[in-house]
RNA sequence: GUCCCCAUCGUCUAGAGGCCUAGGACACCACCCUUUCAAGGUGGAGACACGGGUUCGAACCCCGUUGGGGACGCCA
């Protein structure tokens, strides 16, 4: 049996975190075992869902490079084929017309938590009464007959054989009093007709799993297999939800992360493979498996995030980079010549790892991105202000205007000897160069700069910052 | 309230009865490296919620307590 598994977003918010990891999850299970991994919008709820929030599911779902297998379906396109299936259930006697008006479930509602608090809500007034009682002027509901007695076990694949008694199960509805399906009947339906054999979702959805289970059976369909993983959860211990500071993918995007690391972070939260922490896509799809997803929730670290995109910022190519900087440039409304834009890539490595994220990146790549009047912060211009800077910085660009050759190592070595020379310390000279290049009092290697910026420019800097 | 789930360092976790004086990662602290800041390296502090069993032996199994979470819609 091939593997299919789907994510199943409501488009009523954007693809927050949690949702993110779910659709991680189900797209590694399926690929590890060369399956399909399919993308339902489940847009049944017409009123809450919209289009903007369908494109920010889309769209998070490419950046982290989770490619749903065909096209998306759209499960409100789907409403004729689940009002089929709730007609043929009744015509069946498996489920009924329910006259029940709004107040008296309000009614129940109180009753069943005044009476023990009961989860069984309704009452199940209408499951045996003849419809020709039925009051005139009202628009049924069609509800499923549940199991009476007796008791529900659900093998799932991360909790574990969960069960539920029976008597805890009212009979739900599946199909409004305006002829729409309810998102109980629409995912039956649709888990079946698209195949889905392995249903991974969030543990809030365990307890419909039980009511489920008894549809899909109604209908003579086979349960898909469930896998309910657990919640993320704020620092604070309590679900990650909207109001909660629940961040969509976008956010993520925009604070500065790669996909790859959200990714990576997304997959060691409740999951694990011995001792590894950074974990590549392929090496996911080899190792994941559901048997070794915990079973309590994870609380959300933004500080393991950083940590872990300061990991792959390190490991991305240099051009890559750069183009994410440079889009960051054009926001800021900078232009960056083409001189600018090559000393960006080539001196990406010294700026990589002392930033987090591409903002910090773009921060400190400013001095490469601006041409040779570059701005100075208030601690380069002490610097430059110091005790005889002037005078050291103009000696050593006499000396460095004759270096015969011009790399990182000649530098290091034209420095160091010019230092020598006048019994100062390497630092002294350092320390007024750096501001005098790079405008402020931290940098990556002062002679990497130099041979970053060239001799030209280097000289032009030096000659700048003494006017 | 009722039902369901969970419980190892602050956080993410390893651990599937003896390999555990509990390992790794993030964060934190110290030192090293060093022209600055990072990165990197080395070291440190830091946990089996509690109480009963079972067993020669329990972080691992069972029961209870406590704590946390989730679900109880003509939402999904």
């Amino acid at each position: 049996m091939s593997v299919v598994t789907r994510f199943a977003p409501s488009p009523t918010g954007f693809l927050h975190i949690g949702g993110a990891r779910t659709a991680l999850f189900n797209y590694l299970f399926a690929k590890h075992h060369g399956g399909r991994f399919l993308l339902r919008i489940e847009d049944t709820d017409r009123k809450r869902s919209t289009d903007e929030a369908i494109q920010a599911i889309l769209h998070g779902l490419s950046w982290l490079a989770l490619d749903w297998d065909g096209d998306e379906t759209y499960q409100s396109h789907n409403a004729d084929r689940h009002r089929e299936v709730a007609e043929q259930l009744l015509a069946e006697g498996k489920a009924y017309r329910c006259y029940c008006t709004p107040e008296e479930l309000a009614e129940m509602r109180e009753k069943a938590r005044e009476s023990g608090g009961s989860t069984r809500i309704y009452d199940g007034r209408w499951r045996d009464r003849d419809p020709a009682e039925a009051p005139a002027g009202v628009d049924p509901v069609i509800r499923i007959k549940m199991p009476l007695d007796g008791e529900t076990t659900i093998a799932d694949l991360v909790q574990g054989e969960v069960t539920r008694t029976n008597d805890t199960l009212d009979d739900f509805i599946i199909l409004r009093s305006d002829g729409s399906p309810t998102y109980m009947l629409a995912v039956v339906v649709d888990d079946q007709d698209m195949g889905v054999t392995h249903a991974i979702r969030g543990d809030d959805h365990l307890n419909n799993a039980f009511r489920q289970h008894h549809l899909f059976a109604a209908c003579g369909w086979e349960t898909p297999v469930f896998a309910h993983i657990p919640l993320i959860h704020g620092a604070d211990g309590a679900k990650l939800s909207k109001r909660h500071g629940a961040l969509g993918v976008e956010a993520y995007e925009e604070m500065g992360f790669l996909p790859e690391a959200v990714c990576n972070y997304l997959l060691r939260l409740g999951w694990s493979h011995g001792d590894d922490e950074i974990i590549s896509r392929d090496q996911a799809i080899e190792w994941f498996d559901l048997a070794n997803v915990g079973r309590s929730p994870a609380r959300f670290d933004m500080d393991k995030l950083s940590n872990l995109n300061a990991h792959y910022l390190k490991d991305a190519a240099p051009l890559r980079l750069a183009a994410i900087i440079l889009a960051d440039a054009e926001a800021a409304g900078t232009t960056v010549s083409p001189a600018a834009e090559e000393r960006l890539v080539a001196g990406m490595p010294g700026l990589v790892s002392r930033a987090k994220n591409t903002h910090e990146l773009y921060d400190l790549s400013k001095f490469y991105l601006s041409d040779t009047p570059i701005t100075m912060n208030n601690k380069a211009r002490d610097a430059l202000d110091g005790d005889g800077a002037h005078e050291v910085l103009s000696a050593l660009a006499e000396r460095l205007g004759e270096a015969t050759s011009w790399n990182e190592d000649a530098l290091d070595g034209i420095a160091r000897e010019f230092a020598e020379s006048r019994d100062m310390k390497l630092g002294k000279v350092a320390q007024p160069l750096r501001a005098a290049l790079t405008g402020s009092n931290v940098s990556p290697s002062i002679f990497e700069v130099m041979a970053v910026l060239g001799r030209d420019e280097t000289l032009a800097r030096l000659e700048n910052a003494r006017n």
